[in-house]
DNA sequence: ATGAAAAGCGAATCATCGCTCATATTCTGT
DNA sequence: ACAGAATATGAGCGATGATTCGCTTTTCAT
């Protein structure tokens, strides 16, 4: 199957050394983004970096653009496998232990690699391709609003859409700012001391 | 006084021609980054669309970045200004009136050129000189813990900085994620239910 | 073992863009 | 009216960096 002018999306690895081959571009661009910063992740120093060379990079990512938002990806996938495994346990909670450990796991979700974290929140330009990445995930979203609906007679909210927007834009604010620009302030009592807060806040608000 | 290589730093405009100029180059900008984009935004197109020349530019501005970071500070002047002017009257509010009015400035705020408002959160990469520019304003911060000082008996917050944090932190978020990227949504009825909600989320926070 | 497909290579291409500089025009004080 | 200072011009330099392509090496199925 010869390809000719593929100029738009790149064929997927099939063997295994192909498949070792994205995962070193994608590594690298991840550890380039974070020691050298944005402006200075260039595709030929991210397969410099990786141990390839600029052609295979391009045998699999047809842009730039497209490896970058394969480490995003990788990395919101990352973050919400720490979500989901402690998500189920959590949903069969009542609200003020729900809620608590909700926050609880937001900051951790904030501590899995938070140096890319902050690397994509403030330094990768949203632009073309990007644009639609959501800086919260959706899945939070409608998930919450589940449990809201369980929950609906303990609860002092009347439009669900609404109080989940609420919820989740609070607790994601608050645990990306507290461990992504307080992380000295923030170090054990404070942050134990930061989620009693948050707790509080979202609490009082859902039970009136 | 003569400039022989004067790399650096350019100097400032006196003549009112070249005033002109400065700003005409600083609206243009804005225009570019909103309608184009970030990564369309070169200095000649700016240049061009400022109906001066690159020269010209660099006769005022020693990079692009200053030249960003110019709009951005024009653009936080504006919001500023705007909630500087209401918010001499909230400080001597009640603690209810007071958060409800700042969740309906910070709004306001929002609303002064949003589209500008979302490329510079989005779309400018913080890199370089524009790093350390805050997300959200460090005056802020201050003024509202200064309210809550003078408020403290009325209040159930032990850690006043803490508490200016969650605040904060939470206003900002709720205002910027509403008019950003809800503001269809968000047209009449929804955003007065969102001054509500939120007003009630932090008056419940300080109130106990 | 062998031929074809898959994967890898990297020098070279090509376009973009930030920025400079030699020159031209306009302003301002006298 | 004139000189010198301030301002404006824009072609082009230099660097960077994304992307390509002709070629080699490795893998795999038979």
């Amino acid at each position: 199957m010869a390809r000719k002018s593929l100029t738009k999306p790149r064929k997927m690895a099939s063997q295994k050394r192909s498949r070792a081959t994205v995962d070193a571009l994608v590594e690298a661009t991840a550890r380039i983004l974070v020691k050298e910063g944005f402006d200075k992740a260039s595709t030929n120093r991210i397969a410099e970096a990786a141990g390839v060379s600029v052609g295979s990079l391009y045998q699999y990512f047809p842009t730039k653009e497209s490896l970058v938002a394969a480490v995003i990806e990788r990395h919101q996938q990352e973050i919400m496998q720490t979500v989901r495994g402690e998500l189920t346990g959590i949903l069969a909670q009542p609200v003020e232990q729900a809620i608590r450990m909700l926050v609880t796991v937001a900051i951790k979700a904030h501590r899995v690699d938070p140096k890319l974290h902050r690397v994509v929140a403030e330094q990768i330009p949203r632009v073309g391709e990007l644009e639609k990445l959501a800086t919260f995930n959706r899945e939070n979203y409608t998930l919450f609003m589940a449990y809201l609906a369980q929950h609906r007679d303990e609860l002092r909210v009347e439009d669900l859409e609404l109080a989940s927007f609420v919820c989740v834009t609070t607790i994601e604010a608050l645990t990306h700012n507290a461990v992504l620009h307080h992380s000295k302030m923030m170090s054990d009592e404070k942050m134990r001391a930061l989620v009693d807060e948050a707790s509080r806040l979202i609490i009082g608000y859902l039970k009136g």
